[in-house]
DNA sequence: CGGGATCCGGTAAGATACTG
DNA sequence: CAGTATCTTACCGGATCCCG
């Protein structure tokens, strides 16, 4: 993650540290179709503990590809969504998804 | 890696995790153009130690990848060169770079 | 409900020295 | 040259408890 010289001559790896989490395909996936409560991811992706999620989603939020809003109700209520940026990944992962099935 | 659920539902994390290895891309980008000695890798990718490169080559060779030919001479001689299920990876790390370099 | 704080064990990664 | 062996360190993921 600190080879410069080989993010400058290998941009694909820059991408791929994007997605490196073992776990945010998966949660972008689920986002893919409709913006999600915390709980609702949890119970998609059940193998995760609560703290990783929450370290996962900081991470994509840090990264610009979901979106968190807070709504200021009881019980409390967080809601996550693809920005921009990050629906522009879906083709992507279908890409990815197309020639998995290719090769299988 | 352990959830199925997921999996099933989301394919393209498998071949995330086929590149999940934080060089695998570098490797196969160097292998991309010329087949390599173990050595001519370590110089193309310098932060990584030789023990870490083994093992990623290792791991590429079980999920076939790369392949891996050996030389019965003095000084020894190793070659690694892509298969073709490695190289039909090629195109898909050239779309992904693009995809970098349109969402930079 | 949606997290944060903390501790803890496993595994990945680095450094170094040695080998066929 | 192309690794292997060993040790040590860093980080990841899980469990538990706590907070607003």
């Amino acid at each position: 993650m600190e080879n410069n010289l080989a993010h400058a001559e290998c941009p694909a790896i820059a991408t791929i540290a994007l997605l490196g989490g073992r776990w945010k395909v998966i949660i972008l996936h689920v986002l893919s179709k409709n913006a999600r409560r915390f709980g609702e991811i949890n119970v998609r992706v059940p193998s995760i503990s609560r703290k990783v999620l929450t370290e996962q989603l900081r991470e994509l939020e840090a990264d610009g590809l979901i979106s968190r809003k807070q709504f200021g109700e009881f019980p409390l209520r967080v809601e996550y969504a693809l920005t921009k940026y990050g629906e522009s990944l879906c083709p992507l992962l279908a890409y990815i998804a197309a020639w998995k099935k290719e090769n299988a």
